[in-house]
DNA sequence: GTCTATATTATGATAGAC
DNA sequence: GTCTATCATAATATAGAC
């Protein structure tokens, strides 16, 4: 008893939590590839358990139920990416928006190809309109995307990026980029093009910065 | 007897054949808006014969089997598409390069608009390696690319298009027409575009030419 | 050509032993 | 916290009546 008292407060976490928390991951880690890969509806709860190693009422026991599992990964992918994207704008505020803009791209494609489930996740639930959308869109894009537009209208009114709605120039950026990504399988057999290979990636940057911030920088006042 | 012979020569398709193309035809519209929205995977083949109004052994009897089903949905939506952009084409043949490739652009985005299907199914079906996704890109991706690249180059050398891989940059054209289109729900919630507005389309098509060929016509010779 | 009935397998979720 | 056993439902596909 006594034992145990002063376990828990010196060493913090339990063995038993510690091997929870393990188990969580691992059957995060199996949700975000499968319903990344197949969707919502086309991905089964055994075939996660099966990727993770884990027997699958386990999932039940630490999320509920499927949609609760949905929703954990989806949280996980964002958060992971917005803690990327906040320390990428930190190291680059005081650089000039075209600047800012062009390692906010760099950043998405990075954390993107090393976590595709970024874009597929938002692709495969907006093909049709449900819950988990919705939730998402107020839970992640919304507050994601706000701050780009402001930036976006800045870089328009300085002549490094083209006229027009800068939304709809917002998302065609996002969609490339993470559409160039997701569709990776796809892209080595339609058109010759290799994502894995060495200074795709790179080269990919440097052609949607070219695109969509073409313009040099005018200095203000 | 003798009046069904000269039935068949005379008015070509016999009564029950006639309802069997209907039936075929209610099964392949309503395919085609299942699989897109959840991917082969999430579709289910009661699903589709409840959204044709049709008993569902009866895929069975007229595709045989789910996969024939959506290769022949897919058949469908891809070569009506071949269609529309040889017609495009055509008109436009005698056209600048520009022109020819902003009317293909217009053609993509028009055709995507009224058939989302056909973004939609590449992109559920790149999500993972399978062999619908290779059956895809030997039987309707290769073909309809490869002129493009060809065209694609063409505009670069006349300082159309900004430079850069040809084949990465019509990627990027098709995945932001085609991105922007498959994912009006989400656009709407996320950043207030509305793709069915009065106007939209069309802004998203000028948007697209400006951005991707920004160049002025150079004169040949 | 169309339908009902059914075989077989997969799926989400739960109960209860350890 | 973990496992086995199990339930209810839904899926693909087939057989055979009409």
């Amino acid at each position: 008893m006594s034992q145990e008292t002063i376990r828990a407060v010196d060493k913090p976490p339990r063995k038993q939590q510690q091997r929870s928390i393990v188990t969580q991951e691992k059957l995060l880690d199996a949700a975000i590839d499968a319903f990344s890969e197949k969707g919502f509806k086309g991905t089964s709860t055994r075939d996660i358990a099966e990727r993770a190693g884990v027997h699958h009422p386990l999932i039940t026991y630490h999320f509920k139920n499927k949609d609760r599992l949905w929703r954990a990964a989806a949280d996980r992918v964002f958060r992971d990416f917005r803690r990327s994207l906040a320390a990428s704008l930190e190291v680059h505020k005081d650089e000039s928006p075209k600047e800012r803009m062009a390692s906010m791209i760099r950043t998405y494609l990075h954390y993107a190809k090393s976590q595709p489930a970024l874009h597929k996740v938002m692709v495969q639930e907006a093909s049709y309109p449900n819950e988990r959308l919705d939730w998402l869109i107020e839970a992640h894009l919304k507050p994601l995307f706000d701050t780009s537009f402001v930036l976006m209208e800045e870089l328009q009114q300085i002549g490094v990026a083209p006229p027009g709605n800068p939304k709809l120039l917002f998302n065609m950026i996002r969609l490339s980029s993470g559409g160039l990504l997701a569709l990776g399988n796809e892209l080595k057999g339609s058109s010759g093009i290799d994502i894995d290979a060495e200074g795709t990636l790179d080269e990919i940057a440097e052609m949607i910065v070219n695109v969509f911030l073409p313009g040099e920088m005018r200095q203000i006042a």
